[in-house]
DNA sequence: ATTCATTGAATGATGGTTCATGAATCGGTA
DNA sequence: TACCGATTCATGAACCATCATTCAATGAAT
């Protein structure tokens, strides 16, 4: 005996909307199932039967919406590093049109979408590795785009005479760092200090290099 | 037909002298073929059968050694970070009483043993997670280890007057993670600065906010 | 009736770990 | 010296388990 028992009633129509929301809908539930099970149990360990059970669905199905099980994990962290990208320069526009008031909002937020998903921003540091060569790129790229807004206020600061010159673009790599320093060392820095208490002391540390 | 056919014959005796040397010469072969792998490909693309061929020796014979394939990865990350361990410190003993020169010295070493071993430190922040609760203690206090001179050293110069009182932990923090980040961001670094010019660059903007 | 979504057992490959087998070396003995 | 168990070192094929991936069969919608 065997093949397919009881399939899942469809969610909706076959319009061309409802089959976009339901596979937005699909991809949504096999990612959030993802990135669960690999926050627990990393990449290798994670099967794939694990997720269609998490994400309710057949492992078939995943297949329909994912190449593969590397690809399951590349969309799982550039989910990741979108919201960084998205967040951290829309902080920063709201700051005004002071570079140290921007700095300081731009890293603000930017570690307060990190400590929200400190889990996630491990998995990336953890197994972007595992990803070919295509995928790397576009993570550096994300990156990139991320931490530009930094730099770019930096630059601004020492154009305007407001900053000591300084290589903007190691400022700029410094703050992403000690971003993500509060994820990758939160077992050293969170016994001592709570997440507002690091933000302050960062800024004062490494916005104190600019001081004319 | 089966088993052994061509046993490899024995380094030496079985005086415990002999035994002790053939022992240590086993595991520092293993270690160095499962580095070298594990640098390329990562752990769980690492088979014990690889190993042991790069190693000129069986699989039952790692086994000897080692009680699994993750007492090995443990092994290979301990045994990186031990010359961490070793090295920042001694090179700090040598930089005289001056904090400001410590700090110097130690973070120039570190930098320096970082980019020697660059694929291993990468190895270690992706694998590290792989390892059980007790090894990755063994990993946090082997890295505190490391950095605790350096706070000791801001803290000196706090309490002597030669620094701003500041949070010495997180500016040890705040070395140790530029340090990393030569390794981990080699790729945003490397192209536009040399290793000298980024010790030199971070020395100044990270001690800058030491200053009186 | 046709089309598309969905299922899940079967396939095929990989690889960690064990252990029966054989070699090398030893201390003791004649 | 020459030989003999006993002991330790070393081998690698076999065992067993785990999965990623496929695809023929099935159900629902039109």
């Amino acid at each position: 005996m065997s093949k397919a028992t009881v399939a899942q009633p469809r969610v909706s129509g076959r319009s061309p909307a409802a089959r976009e929301s339901r596979v937005r809908a699909r991809r949504a539930a096999i990612l959030r199932a993802a990135a669960a099970i690999m926050v627990r149990t990393g990449y290798h360990e994670m099967s794939m039967q694990a997720v269609a059970e998490a994400a309710g669905m057949s492992v078939g199905l995943i297949y329909q919406y994912f190449g593969n099980k590397q690809d399951v994990l590349r969309a799982v962290i550039v989910d990741i590093l979108e919201e960084f990208r998205d967040e951290v320069p829309a902080a920063m526009l709201s700051a005004g049109d002071d570079p140290y008031a921007q700095l300081a909002q731009g890293f603000s937020r930017f570690c307060r979408v990190i400590d929200a998903k400190r889990d996630a921003v491990l998995l990336a540091y953890r197994e972007s590795q595992t990803l070919d060569g295509a995928g790397r790129e576009e993570i550096m790229r994300l990156e990139r785009e991320t931490i530009d807004p930094f730099r770019a206020a930096v630059q601004a600061g020492i154009d305007v005479g407001a900053f000591r010159p300084v290589p903007a673009d190691l400022v700029a790599h410094n703050l992403k760092l000690a971003a993500h320093g509060w994820a990758l060392k939160h077992w050293d820095l969170a016994p001592t200090r709570s997440l507002e208490e690091y933000v302050q002391e960062q800024l004062d540390l490494l916005l104190a290099a600019l001081a004319l």
